[in-house]
DNA sequence: AGTCTTGTTCGACT
DNA sequence: CAGTCGAACAAGAC
């Protein structure tokens, strides 16, 4: 699914591909609930004739910031793509946004389960002031990270995929963070000392550069998995140590792998090393 | 056929 | 208010 790495991966790849400074022909929206905010209709109307003066990415967030001041926010939420069509492609059940460049290109956005999210804003934080601190940014600090804790009382796992204390992480990568850093995902946010707080920030930020080094996480085959632009595959899940390896050795202490249910969520730990 | 999964939001509780 | 819990959303995987 997508997280941090997956979606920084798609914005490179866009960018790669040369939407920034490209300019928006038209935009058909075939599935209008993507669309939040304003009607389809107001969207295409609003976004034609603009350019795209820049793509960057906040959280799980992409966002497009064009010509005019505004900024589309994309989520991708579970299972939202993007691709170029080829030539004359036509679009499938589940291609739901068109978006025509006045190149020609048509870009595709597919989202077998439909929760992938459009809203156009006036400014590109606007509805995103609850996210937490970006955890790859320099100003992300061990400090920062330990002052944001403190006084939670929350399990760690729940809190750390609630978006607020640290923005991007989703089911993976906190499960490789807590593994990581031998921090069980059910201890209470309030009971970790220091030591670990630290070990858990290293480890979050390790965990998530090399995910992104690897252009993100693609398990299995299915379409529900990761692909980025172009249907390319992330390289990342070979450097999984927990997550989705039930009854596998733990790759610290070859103990067996379990999983467990925290906060209604399927987690991946090593018994021994996460006491 | 039925259950599980996934990220986020929302409403009803405690 | 802080936090928990379950529902909702949708459809493929198994």
């Amino acid at each position: 699914m997508p997280e941090l790495p997956e979606v920084e991966t798609v914005v490179r790849d866009l960018r790669a591909h040369g939407l920034e400074n490209s300019v928006i022909r038209d935009v058909q929206v075939r599935w209008a609930r993507t669309v939040s905010g304003c009607s389809p209709a107001r969207l295409a109307s609003r976004l034609r004739g603009r350019k795209i003066d820049s793509l960057s990415r906040r959280g799980k967030y992409i966002i497009l910031s064009f010509d005019d001041g505004r900024h589309l926010q994309i989520h991708l939420r579970m299972t939202g793509k993007f691709r170029f069509a080829v030539r004359d492609e036509v679009p499938g059940k589940h291609d739901h946004v068109i978006i025509t460049l006045a190149d020609g290109r048509r870009l595709f956005f597919n989202d077998t389960r439909k929760f992938g999210r459009f809203r156009l804003v006036d400014s590109a934080e606007e509805g995103l002031e609850a996210l937490g601190p970006e955890p790859l940014d320099d100003s992300f600090r061990e400090n920062l990270f330990r002052r944001r804790m403190e006084g939670r009382t929350r399990m760690i796992k729940p809190l750390l995929l609630d978006q607020t204390l640290v923005a991007g992480l989703g089911n993976i990568y906190v499960d490789e963070s807590l593994w990581r850093a031998g921090i069980h995902p059910e201890r209470c946010a309030n009971t970790l000392t220091n030591i670990e707080i630290r070990c858990l920030y290293q480890a979050i930020r390790e965990v998530l550069r090399r995910a992104v080094e690897n252009c993100g996480t693609t398990l299995g085959t299915g379409q529900a998995n990761f692909y980025s632009v172009a249907g390319r595959r992330g390289r990342n899940a070979d450097a999984l140590a927990v997550f989705r390896r039930t009854g596998l050795p733990c790759p610290r202490c070859a103990h067996t792998i379990i999983r467990v249910v925290v906060g209604q969520r399927g987690t991946h730990l090593c018994p021994s090393c996460q006491k």
